[in-house]
RNA sequence: GGGCCGGUGGCGAAAUCGGCAGACGCAGCAGACUUAAAAUCUGCUUCCGCGUAGGCGGAGUGUGGGUUCGAAUCCCGCCCGGCCCA
């Protein structure tokens, strides 16, 4: 037998399973299904060792629950719209598709050579018009349900990109792509998704996801940011307008001493005196720059400008000023609030700063009466509040409401810090948002029939710096007949946020070539929920909250009955290459076709696998080097298989320790994969195959050790599926190994007959010695009163107690 | 500032339930095989002290306390790192 040439292998098993088609799916009820995902990536080109760290993942987790018994439901596609491949265009002339194209020929032939055992004939791309016409069509669903909505916003601007970005997309006040860029603000009319519809159910149902990691959720819920307060109104001095203000605590409306507006609050021009103007208007330039984390910081000092006008508290009937202030956002709430020097951290700087009144109406516990050196934020009892005086803040609150209610005043409201899904991207390279404007019709949304509304070919992708998509340089796609009067109309040209794609796409796995409809409900009822969801961390908020809301969405349109679309969730840890994630924009990378030429890729599955738990970042490193060991194992189990030793029956002890050796690996591993600890089972099986080289030393080529080596095959089979498969023949066996049963254990054999005996005095590790697993406590303290190193540590003291626990240890505790 | 996660040998890590700390690997050292090397195999490898050696003793899981016969594991405080929200 020829040594262990993996290079000579893997590319002959990966042809074979192809050609048998093996790991084609379809819908069968004779064996439970399990849906198996791993998020569908961006087409990056070829891969490097932190996909395959993250594929592998997924294939042993397809791959074991095949073997199961389970009928797996294993696909792949691409998220292939995106800016990468505009940029490319813009700055290479390479058009989009062709770009992201060849991106996918390369990173499809890498996850090839990896053996990932995908069903390829479901390939699906996001930039495939059978696909995104589909995105078009939730569009106009939506629409007609005011799920979709178009409205001015201040907007987030990359000023890189050109374009508009999500407040999900803007991370630490930079956009998400460009870490270095600031991001600023823009108005602009703009296409939403209601996700704020759901709010509430997107919050309780994060109960139902017992299997999600409570890190996400928990980010999901600071996220939707769900507050109960009230909304009321503040009258303006001498008019008969209101300022409506949200606040969480009402319980302080008697210490109000200030109003505070956003800068963009409709109101501000209105009821901004003449003497105050130039400044306010100065200040409002200003804020505009004003990044909105700088503008939330609590670090900075707030600041503000008085508009010259007067409200009134609608309870006390104090008359307070009205100011301006970056700190208050248009976007959150109503846009202006009660300033509450007293009791908030903000409000309190802020008239600290412009020498307010700073009243307490809330007291602290044992409060002396004295002003407050810092903003009292906790519960307390209500003073200088009116008839409310004395009352506990948590009741005041409830009292408060009441009156507010009562008097006509206000409402008692919900507010989130979640708002509603901005959709539109000024990019070519997207999905097209089926919209026709007519001059005399309004917005017309494209007819069914008329999908999918196609990119066209021959754009300029030279950003204009307007804001507008190239798309509006083509004027064949702009120039459309209005749908309803035929009369000559023009095309909405921004395209769709890509987390459109990727908000469904799981759902058109389990029917992807249907022409009808996005997916077959009956189909997607069989396949969903995903059993297993496998991907990073990263998209722990954005791309999970967008599929949930979609899904609920579409559950509501009648096309699934499903509540929540994953079952369970995983979220592995990066690869890190000298600091930062390994990747290729960085050039930090080792490359899966290098480590296949230098190893083979079984070698790089299973080191991926074993270096470190699956939820940890790795640094590779600091790793290095691992991966021969990885591939001495390898090859280890190469030579137990094929090389020639003296055949014998071996003795009747010696084959069963093996035995047990062999049915404890079986339990761990399979224990191990459940909970995906893949680097405990590795080393399992790695001292699986130290045992057996050490019997085959003894005991020659066995027919134990062939039923030994068939049950390291099996467990090696999901891990590293191209050795197994060699070796596997070899034994003899005419049938793949990936159509095999996962072995089971006999409990009996695993159950051990002796142990060894812990021997502590004091709690101090004293003696060891090998005893029957059923020995008793009284045997157990003769036994270790008896040992000469016991005894040493018993000299003229006296034992006071022993402690016995069973197949552990004894301790002897003395004086 | 708040929330969550983490800190164990030279390195990656292991230790389902509170019960032998460091499995399995990497690196290193010594030996076998070899003309030699590679490959392979065997042994050693947490630190400190004593001992020629077999060995003996002590300390030890970021840090200081606590609970317990017994703590990497549970509780409290602190330090450091990461992520999320501010």
């Amino acid at each position: 037998m020829p040594r262990y040439v993996p290079q000579e292998i893997e590319p002959k098993w990966q042809r074979y399973w192809e050609e048998q088609g093996f790991y084609r799916v379809q819908e069968v009820s004779d064996k439970p299904k399990f849906y198996n995902l791993v998020m569908y990536p961006y087409p990056s080109g070829s891969l490097h060792m932190g996909h395959c760290r993250n594929y592998t993942i997924g294939d042993v987790v397809a791959r074991y629950k095949t073997m199961q018994g389970y009928n797996v439901l294993n696909p792949m596609g691409w998220d292939a719209f995106g800016l990468p491949a505009e940029n490319a265009a813009i700055k290479q002339g390479i058009h989009p598709q062709a770009w992201t194209e060849e991106a996918i020929a390369e990173m499809k032939g890498d996850m090839l050579r990896m053996g990932l055992a995908y069903d390829w004939s479901r390939e699906i791309g996001s930039l495939d018009p059978r696909y995104y016409k589909w995105n078009q069509w939730f569009f106009l669903k939506f629409y007609e349900r005011g799920l979709a909505y178009k409205a001015k916003a201040w907007v987030n601007w990359c000023p890189v990109d050109g374009t508009i970005l999500a407040n999900e997309q803007v991370i630490n006040g930079r956009c998400w792509r460009h870490t270095d860029t600031l991001v600023t603000k823009k108005e602009l009319e703009q296409w939403f998704f209601r996700i704020t519809a759901y709010a509430e159910e997107l919050l309780r149902d994060l109960q139902l996801l017992e299997h999600w990691p409570e890190q996400v959720k928990i980010m999901q819920e600071n996220w939707i940011g769900r507050s109960p307060g009230v909304e009321f109104e503040i009258p303006l001095k001498d008019s008969q307008q209101v300022i409506p203000v949200f606040t969480t605590r009402i319980d302080t409306l008697y210490g109000v001493t200030f109003v505070v507006l956003a800068p963009e609050h409709p109101g501000v021009r209105e009821w901004t005196t003449a003497e105050r103007r130039a400044e306010v208007e100065a200040y409002i330039e200003e804020t505009l720059r004003a990044t909105e984390i700088d503008r939330l910081s609590t670090e900075r000092e707030p600041e503000g400008v008085f508009i010259g006008s007067y409200a009134v508290n609608p309870l006390n009937g104090e008359r307070v000023p009205i100011y301006i202030a970056d700190y208050v956002l248009t976007t959150y709430g109503t846009g202006a609030i009660q300033g509450v020097p007293a009791h908030d951290r903000r409000d309190f700087a802020f008239a600290q700063k412009y020498g307010l009144p700073i009243p307490v109406v809330i007291a602290p516990p044992g409060w002396d009466g004295q002003p407050l050196r810092e903003a009292y934020v906790e519960e307390g009892t209500l003073v200088n509040s009116g008839p409310f005086t004395g009352t506990p803040s948590s009741l005041g609150r409830e009292r408060i409401a009441d009156e507010i209610e009562r008097r006509g005043l206000g409402r008692r409201v919900v507010n989130y810090r979640l708002r509603d899904w901005l959709i539109s991207r000024q990019r070519y390279w997207g999905t097209p948002i089926p919209i026709i404007y007519c001059e005399v019709d309004g917005i017309v949304p494209v007819p069914e029939k008329q999908l999918p509304v196609l990119l066209p070919e021959g754009v300029d992708f030279t950003p204009s710096g307007t804001g507008q998509s190239p798309l509006a340089t083509v004027p064949e796609f702009v120039h459309a007949p209005c749908p309803v009067c035929g009369r000559r109309a023009r095309r909405e040209t921004d395209t769709m946020d890509t987390f459109v794609d990727s908000s469904w796409y799981f759902l058109r796995f389990t029917d992807p070539h249907n022409t009808q409809a996005p997916f077959d409900p009956a189909t997607a009822a069989y396949w969903l929920p995903v059993d297993q969801y496998t991907g990073g961390i990263e998209h722990a908020i954005l791309h999970l909250l967008y599929a949930r809301f979609f899904t609920k969405a579409l559950r509501d349109l009648g096309l699934t009955t499903l509540d929540e679309p994953f079952a369970r969730l995983f979220n592995q840890g990066m690869v890190l290459m000298g600091g930062p994630a390994m990747s290729k924009s960085r050039g930090n990378y080792v490359s899966v076709q290098e480590f296949i030429h230098s190893y083979g890729i079984d070698t790089g599955r299973i080191f991926s696998l074993f270096v470190a738990p699956p939820e940890q970042d790795v640094e590779w490193t600091a790793v290095r080097g691992g991966e021969e060991g990885v591939h001495r194992f390898l090859n280890r189990v190469w030579r137990l298989v094929t090389e020639e030793a003296p055949t014998g029956t071996g003795s009747p002890e010696a084959n069963q320790a093996i035995r047990r050796t062999t049915h404890r690996t079986i339990q761990k591993v399979t224990q191990d994969i459940e909970r995906f600890h893949f680097n405990t089972a590795v080393s399992a099986l790695m001292e699986l195959s130290n045992h057996l080289v050490a019997y085959t030393q003894e005991q020659g080529f066995t027919p134990t050790l062939k039923d030994s080596l068939r049950s390291m095959l099996l467990m090696l089979a999901p891990l590293a599926p191209h050795i197994s498969e060699e070796l596997w023949r070899h034994l003899g066996e005419r049938d793949s190994i990936h159509r095999q049963v996962w072995p089971t254990w006999d409990e009996e054999l695993t159950r051990a007959e002796s142990f060894t005996l812990v021997i502590q005095v004091n709690g101090k590790l004293r003696d060891k010695v090998e005893v029957p697993a059923s020995i008793g406590e009284a045997e157990a303290r003769e036994l270790a009163l008896a040992r000469e190193r016991v005894r040493k540590h018993l000299d003229g003291k006296k034992v006071e107690q022993v402690i016995f626990v069973p197949r552990r240890l004894i301790n002897i505790l003395v004086k």
